[in-house]
DNA sequence: CGTAGTGTTGACTGATATCAACGTTAGTGG
DNA sequence: CCACTAACGTTGATATCAGTCAACACTACG
């Protein structure tokens, strides 16, 4: 896979023993619970999850997005208590790791803390973008941030095969994670679908105009470069 | 200071050296700049401060704010682009340390990498309360939301002296925390004084009723435990 | 064949933005 | 010492964006 940086044969062998087993999940299963104490440090190794938190009386937000060599769990690993859920959108395959055993990789696989940082502070920054969407653009600009933002990260783990990609979500996603109604959630993609920068599926989103979408919502793109696997 | 994790020797030494100055900056100064490569990294001392992204037509959001303890520009020293700005709200006081010597803290200092990562994953973690705040909270409870957490950092880092705090902001900065104008964020705020929840000086907030405040909100608290301090 | 989830649309309502004016204070230069 | 200016905070009138309510079509599924 090219995008990734190569592992060092020590840093293979500990991440060989690391790994408990792997975790299949289906779509709509809730990998991690909000408040749950010692869940589990997981690599996604195939398909689409997202984070989210409640409110109270039911108020959903979507937190971000997770693909393929994201890590699930670590904010739970580090503190103790879990403080987002995490839900399946297609079917997915986790690599479970020994939560325990995180101080070992910290004492004797400084590459491998690195990368974990580096994987913290990209999931900083893209939040950093969440956060100016949500408090500074418009619902047309929002939307079109969104399904822009997700094509670049698919793109970047190599799911978008000749041209085209679907993204797995309902317009209640989309709603949650702009902060919006479904109600206007479904008027804002209408209006980017007659302007020929989406098509809405079933229960996809297809992105046919990246770059419009780009430039309708301002968004320069995450940065480039080099990212790790854990 | 209580509520912070001891140091051992070896980390203490390695601190020292890893240091290499002190900043002080005014009020309104920005100390990193959204764009710029290789910014430093530092310790915040003593003083508030508070990080933000524009969109190219001027709209600014805050994403958080930096109290004493925190670290600044993590994200630049790791990816290589900083991705948002540093600004000053009253003046600071900053630890300077060598951008280039973290690979060797992370090689001989576990403890202080995984401090590090502890730090990353508690903004991250602020970031997604900030994020369910933008979404799915009114204005009201927004605003409730804001005082609330800014008042228990404060208190976090032992600001808050005999019963009474000040929070050095203006309303600009308080709209551009919420995703609010600053007319809207006015009139908010003259309606949680009048709630007899804070109360409104010449340009900073003083908190009287905290758990009022998070009542309106629905909002928990940011969980207890201990820190690291680097 | 009913039921639940999803997407769609129109009518109406409500929250927040925009515009405008004004008071206060602190700083500045004459 | 006194205009003058620039932030900041305040308030009311009006405009607009997004929410709510309601109805309906479509599909998958039991």
């Amino acid at each position: 896979m090219p995008g990734f940086r190569p592992f060092e044969a020590a840093e293979l062998r500990f991440v060989s023993t690391f790994k408990t087993g792997e975790l299949v999940a289906k779509p709509g299963a809730t990998i991690v619970h909000e408040g749950a104490h010692s869940s589990h440090l997981y690599t996604l190794l195939s398909g689409w999850a997202f984070r989210y938190k409640l409110l109270a009386d039911g108020r959903r937000q979507i937190l971000n997005y997770i693909l393929p060599g994201d890590l699930v769990g670590l904010q739970g690993s580090i503190m103790d208590v879990m403080e987002h859920s995490v839900e399946a959108l297609s079917t997915l395959v986790l690599c479970v790791f020994q939560r325990d055993r995180l101080p070992e990789l910290f004492r004797n696989h400084a590459g491998l803390a690195f990368d974990i940082t580096w994987l913290a502070s990209r999931e900083e920054l893209m939040l950093d973008d969440h956060l100016l969407s949500l408090g500074r653009r418009t619902a047309m600009e929002r939307a079109a941030y969104l399904l822009a933002f997700l094509h670049q990260r698919a793109t970047s783990v190599g799911l978008v095969s000749e041209r085209s990609l679907l993204i797995p979500i309902t317009q209640q996603h989309v709603a949650d994670t702009l902060g919006l109604s479904v109600v206007h959630t479904n008027k804002t993609l209408r209006k980017l679908a007659d302007c020929g920068l989406i098509r809405w599926l079933d229960r996809a989103c297809e992105v046919i105009d990246v770059d419009g979408l780009m430039k309708l919502a301002a968004w320069e793109g995450l940065p480039a470069g080099r990212r790790p696997l854990i």
